[in-house]
RNA sequence: GGUCCGUUCGUCUAGGGGUUAGGACGCCAGGUUUUCAUCCUGGUAACAGGGGUUCGAUUCCCCUACGGACUACCA
């Protein structure tokens, strides 16, 4: 009996949480259900310097908007608790000083100078500088004090840091769910310091302490972690812990051009990268899909998709489904590149598949704005004749803005088809229509096309025309359709309109 | 440079020793529509290269190339 699924997502609150932290943040999510596990969000805040204001609240009010809210963490605190690092700071230093007494890491008082000098000078004869076994011994370490003399340089408040005491000439067989075994040799890792000297730990020895006591059966993170991976496991053995499962998800890529999705990429490529707007310090804004008015659904559809698959021809996916289907094993090795205009089409999956009256109370906001007053009735039979048209509630008003306003202009390439006997025809057009007292869409246009017919007036002498004069442009739905919502009045006097400008 | 990971249509991907290499986005064409869009149908298009193993490799192994991540007292 194994024990009981338990994730996170564990963010740096240093911005806005970008799309690629969205998909880790699914990818657990959808694990831990599928499991009747735990999600839980941890706040890895051990670099004061790098904290920025409003970054928590942001993660969580995403998480929140794409539908995948966590079960504990920070504001649902849970038994594990407190879920912030910043607040567990006098957990991490007695781990470090216990792999110290096991002989698993030492104090180093090497200066941030005399690393980068030592950097400096390697660089300079084309080596790389790596502080590890090979050169542990002839540092700044207590590896060459006495127990007295180290207490001494600590006492008299030297800067200290705490190293791991990488293991020699080992191979470390490593496994990863996604990509199966990996090898590792000691010897080319190096010392990673565990402990700074401002008196927190870093990613490293925070994570697996964390991991280990809010007890984290599955690791779930991005591949730019796996050459962190040899560490972590040397971490697990050196404190006698049972070790986590590891899952490394592969990268989303840019669109165009090479390397990771970057925060920057975004508004420059023309697609947010970001779950909710985000201000930046400097002023400028970066874009966010809530705002686009992406539908939360859409988005995290495609991004389940980034990198995972069902097996199956299926494309879309309502989040239980998701959960049903979700398979560790069928996650993609290699990065995917991010496409929007297939993150579009989802959203227009989604968007038409929207009830007429939510779309018209979200329309209705819009119209509004441009001053005009409609009742909502009148705003849903105008939503369903043009919603399937569109991906975004942004689009609606460029579809249906002839059910609002009469046109103020005329598509110039169809006004020049409209000639003298046009407007003949037009004005006969309107005798016929002041006739009729059941406006419905099916009535006027029986009527209409009977009186073409009996006529002998060709379909395109009048169709055009009158479409031209009621919407201004060679667009739109079903022409009757369009008569009977906006009535009879209207549209005679949207006619007449077009005689006289024509 | 070093370490590790990866490589199927332009993109997201299915598949896996013998297949007409499947689907989706995009694109193109046709149909529907008196129009535009939607929608429907069809089409375009891929196993990075070279060696093995094998009766047979896109599939297994090796090498090369290319791509990516990491290489901080950042996460």
């Amino acid at each position: 009996m194994s024990k009981q699924v338990r994730v996170r997502f564990a963010p740096s609150p240093t911005g806005p949480l970008h799309i690629g932290g969205v998909r880790t943040a699914l990818f657990n999510y959808l694990f831990a259900k599928k499991h009747g596990g735990v999600f839980y969000l941890r706040i890895e805040d051990t670099d004061q310097n790098r904290y920025v204001e409003g970054a928590e609240e942001y993660i969580i009010e995403a998480l929140n908007w794409c539908g995948i809210p966590f079960d504990e963490g920070v504001g649902k605190e849970g038994k594990f608790g407190p879920y912030r690092q910043s607040e567990r700071k006098e957990i991490y230093k007695q781990y470090a000083l216990n792999l110290i007494e096991n002989g698993w890491a030492y104090y180093a008082f090497d200066t941030p100078e005399a690393l980068d000098a030592l950097r400096a000078t390697a660089e300079a004869e084309g080596k790389t500088f790596i502080y590890n076994h090979a050169i542990r011994e002839t540092m700044e370490t207590s590896l060459k004090l006495s127990a007295e003399e180290t207490q001494q340089r600590i006492e008299n408040g030297e800067h200290y840091v705490i190293r791991f005491k990488t293991p020699v000439n080992e191979t470390l067989h490593l496994k990863d769910i996604i990509r199966g075994d990996i090898k590792f040799e000691t010897n080319l890792l190096d010392d990673k310091v565990l402990f700074k000297s401002d008196g927190m730990p870093t990613y490293h020895l925070a994570n697996i302490v964390d991991d280990h006591l809010m007890e984290t059966s599955h690791v779930i993170r991005g591949e730019e972690w796996l050459p962190s991976l040899p560490l972590h496991e040397l971490l697990y053995r050196a404190f006698g812990w049972e070790a986590p499962q590891f899952a490394h998800l592969p990268l989303i890529l840019k669109p165009v051009g090479n390397g990771k999705l970057s925060k920057r990429d975004g508004d420059k490529l023309g697609f947010p990268v970001f779950p909710l707007e985000w201000k930046n310090t400097d002023g400028t804004v970066s874009s966010g899909y809530r705002e686009k008015g992406f539908l939360p659904e859409a988005v995290i559809n495609f991004l389940a998709l980034l990198g995972w698959n069902s097996g199956t021809d299926q494309e879309l996916f309502t989040l239980d489904e998701l959960v049903q289907l979700f398979d560790l094993e069928r996650v993609h090795k290699a990065g995917a590149k991010f496409d929007p205009e297939k993150n579009k089409w989802f959203n227009h999956q989604y968007f038409t598949r929207q009830p007429n009256d939510v779309v018209a109370q979200q329309f209705n906001h819009t119209l509004v704005e441009r001053g005009i007053n409609k009742p909502i009735d009148y705003v849903t039979d105008a939503v369903a004749l043009v919603k399937e048209r569109a991906s975004f509630a942004s689009e609606l008003w460029d579809l249906a803005d002839f059910f609002f306003v009469a046109p103020t202009a005329y598509d110039e390439k169809a006004a020049k088809n409209w000639k003298p006997e046009t407007a003949e025809v037009m004005g006969k057009l309107i005798g016929v229509l002041e006739n009729i007292t059941d406006f419905s869409s099916q009535n006027v246009e029986s009527i209409v096309k009977a009186w073409m017919e009996e006529n002998e007036i060709g379909m395109g002498k009048v169709m055009q025309p009158l479409r031209l004069s009621l919407v201004g442009a060679v667009k739109g739905p079903h022409l009757f359709d369009i008569i009977a919502l906006i009535g009879k009045a209207e549209t005679i006097s949207r006619i007449q309109k077009a005689i006289a400008t024509l």
